[in-house]
RNA sequence: GGCCCCAUUGUCUAACGGCUAGGACGCGACCCUCUCAAGGUCGAGAUAGGGGUUCGAUUCCCCUUGGGGCUACCA
C-alpha cells in the first residue's frame, strides 16, 4: 500500500514550495491508488498558530488537493496534529533511554552557546561535546527529581555511515562522525522535528517520504533513529527546491509567496497546479495538463534534480490558456463580483455578454475591470494619441455624423446590419473600413483598442451608441 | 568552517555515450486583421571552466567555480 504524507508546520500560509510538495505527494498517491495523509507538525510552540492551520487548509482547498487522512476527516492513524501525540513521543523517548540509545542532557542553551563559540574559535565543527553522556545515573535521577530543565538527546553510534537510497538522487552517503548527539525532546517536552517525523512516518505506515531537498541532510539522523528502533526505512525522494529570481530561497522578498494570494491576484487554481507541477517535473513536451492527465502521467522518474526558479511569465501564459478554455459561464461567475464592485449592479444578461467579449483578452481575472469600463460608464475622456490620430482629421466630423445618423435609424440593431452600415458608409465615402471604424471606436469607448467593433456597437445598443457619437461630435 | 545536493539558452525543461542539442514561456519579425488580444509561421538565444575515460561526450570520472541546503531545545 502506497502511503505518502504532506507534513507542513503551521508557521505561516501555505506557500509555493509547500504547495508543490503537497501536489507531488498527492499526485503520487492518486497515481498509485494510495493514500495521501496530511499531518500538521506544530511542535514549535513559539511559531505555530491556529491561523496558519486554517491558511494551510484553505490553500490546499483552493488547489483542490484533498487528503484521505488528516485533520477534519481523521483516519486510523490519528491524531494528525503532532501536539496531540505528545504521549507517543514521550513513550518512545523513554524506550530509547531504557535501551541506552538516548540520555538526559542538562546543559543550558547558554552553556551550549559558549561551547559552540569556543569550538568555532578553535576552528572545529560546532558539535555537542556529549558531556551529559557521562553523568552518573544517580545524579541524573537526582536532577530529574529536582525538576532541572533538560532535553533528551540521541546517543549517536560511534562510527559508520548512513546511506540514503534516494529515489531521485540515487545513493547519498553520510559519515556518522559529522553528526552529533542531536536533541530528540526539547526542554518544554515537545519533540524535535527529526524525532517526531520518524515516529509518525513509521507509526502512520508511510511508504514514501517525498519532501523538499532541504531535508536531505536531515535524513541520516532520521535513518539512525529508524535503526535505533529496529524499524525498516520508508523510501525517500527529495525533490528540488523552488527558488526566487535571485536564486535564493523563496521568501516574502519575492512578492506573493502564499498560494492563496495568487487567488486574490486572479490566477486560476488549475493554472497554478499546472504550473507548479511543471516546476521540477515534466512529461515529454506536454505543457498543458488537466488534473486527470497529471495523475496519469506523474512519476518520480520525471522529477528533475536541479532547483527551479519561480517565474511569473509562464504562470501568466498558463493562466491565459486556462481562462480561454473555461466555460464562458464560469468566466462570468469569476468576473461578475469584480465588475459589480467597480461599476455597480448591472443587468445580468448584459454583464455576462460583456464579460464574454473579453475572454481572449484576459491574463488575470481582474484584468476585466480595466478593460470593460466603457460598457458601464459614460465616456469622459478620449485616448490622447487616438484623438490626435482619428479626431483631428478633416473628415472626422463628416464620418461620425453620417455614422451616427445611420446607426440611429437602424432597426433591428443587430450585428449583421451594423456591419452593413459601416461597409456601405466606407464605400460611399470612398474610405477604407478602418477609417470609419477607428474614429467610431474612439467615440464610443474613448479607447483605441476594444473587442471587434460590430460586437461592441451591438452590445452597447442604439441609444448609447448614438449618444456617444453625439458627444464626440460636440467634442470635435 | 565541516558535510551534503545541484549545474543545458533570460526562465521551465528534452536529449538516459552517437543526426544540424528538441520543446515551452519570454523576446523579435511576419501572417491574419477594424484596433487590442487570440491564433499561425519564422528567427535570435544554451551544454559554467579545466582536465581525463572513449572511436565519440550534454551524458561517465576528477578538480575549479557558482548556487542552494544542513550544521538549532525551527521545521
Amino acid at each position: 500500500m502506497i502511503r505518502v504524507r504532506f507534513a507542513p508546520s503551521p508557521t505561516g500560509a501555505l506557500h509555493i514550495g509547500g504547495a508543490r510538495t503537497a501536489l507531488f505527494n498527492w499526485l503520487f498517491a492518486r497515481h498509485h491508488g494510495g493514500k495521501f495523509i496530511l499531518r500538521i507538525e506544530d511542535t514549535d510552540r513559539e511559531r505555530s498558530t491556529q491561523e496558519s492551520n486554517q491558511a494551510i487548509f484553505r490553500g490546499l482547498d483552493w488547489l483542490g488537493i484533498d487528503w484521505d487522512e488528516g485533520p477534519n476527516n481523521g483516519g486510523p492513524f490519528g491524531p494528525y496534529f503532532q501536539t496531540e501525540r505528545l504521549a507517543i513521543y514521550h513513550d518512545y523517548a523513554q524506550k530509547l533511554i531504557a535501551a541506552g540509545q538516548a540520555y538526559h542532557c542538562f546543559c543550558t542553551p547558554e552553556e551550549l552557546a559558549v561551547k559552540r563559540a569556543a569550538a568555532e574559535a578553535r576552528k572545529e565543527p560546532p558539535r555537542y561535546d556529549n558531556s551529559c553522556r557521562r553523568l552518573a545515573p544517580e545524579e541524573v535521577q537526582q536532577r530529574l527529581a529536582r525538576g532541572d530543565k533538560h532535553v533528551i538527546r540521541f546517543m549517536l553510534p560511534a562510527a559508520g555511515e548512513s546511506i540514503v537510497e534516494d529515489l531521485i538522487r540515487g545513493r547519498v552517503v553520510f559519515k556518522n562522525e559529522v553528526l552529533d548527539d542531536f536533541v530528540l525532546v526539547k526542554s518544554d517536552g515537545f519533540p524535535t522535528y527529526n524525532f517526531a517525523c520518524v515516529l509518525d512516518d513509521h507509526l502512520m505506515e508511510i511508504s514514501h517520504v517525498i519532501r523538499g531537498d532541504d531535508h536531505l541532510s536531515n535524513t541520516p539522523r532520521q535513518i539512525l533513529l529508524y535503526q535505533a528502533f529496529g524499524w525498516g526505512l520508508p523510501r525517500f525522494a527529495h525533490i528540488p527546491m523552488i527558488l526566487g529570481k535571485d536564486r535564493a530561497r523563496l521568501s516574502k522578498r519575492h512578492g506573493a509567496t502564499s498560494v492563496i494570494a495568487y487567488n486574490d491576484i486572479g490566477y486560476l487554481p488549475d493554472a497554478m497546479i499546472n504550473y507548479i507541477a511543471k516546476l521540477g517535473w515534466g512529461h515529454g513536451d506536454q505543457e498543458l495538463f488537466s488534473r486527470q492527465e497529471l495523475i496519469e502521467s506523474f512519476s518520480l522518474e520525471g522529477v528533475t534534480k536541479n532547483p527551479a526558479i519561480f517565474d511569473l511569465d509562464k504562470l501568466n501564459w498558463l493562466n491565459g490558456q486556462y481562462i480561454r478554455n473555461i466555460l464562458p459561464e464560469r468566466l462570468v461567475d469569476l468576473c461578475e463580483p469584480l465588475v459589480v464592485a467597480k461599476y455597480g449592479r448591472q443587468d445580468f444578461t448584459y454583464l455576462s455578454r460583456v464579460i464574454r467579449l473579453f475572454q481572449d483578452r484576459l491574463v488575470l481575472i481582474p484584468d476585466i475591470v480595466n478593460l470593460c469600463g466603457y460598457f458601464f460608464e459614460k465616456v469622459t475622456a478620449y485616448d490622447p494619441k487616438g484623438a490626435e490620430k482619428y479626431f483631428k482629421k478633416d473628415n472626422a466630423k463628416a464620418i461620425l455624423s453620417a455614422l451616427g445618423q445611420r446607426l440611429g435609424q437602424l432597426d433591428p440593431f443587430v450585428k449583421e446590419h451594423i456591419e452593413a452600415v459601416f461597409k456601405e458608409l466606407a464605400k460611399e465615402m470612398n474610405l477604407k473600413l478602418g477609417e470609419v471604424i477607428h474614429p467610431c471606436r474612439l467615440a464610443i469607448s474613448g479607447r483605441t483598442e476594444t473587442p471587434p467593433m460590430y460586437d461592441v456597437v451591438e452590445l452597447l445598443g442604439k441609444e448609447q451608441v448614438s449618444a456617444r457619437i453625439q458627444s464626440a461630435l460636440a467634442y470635435l
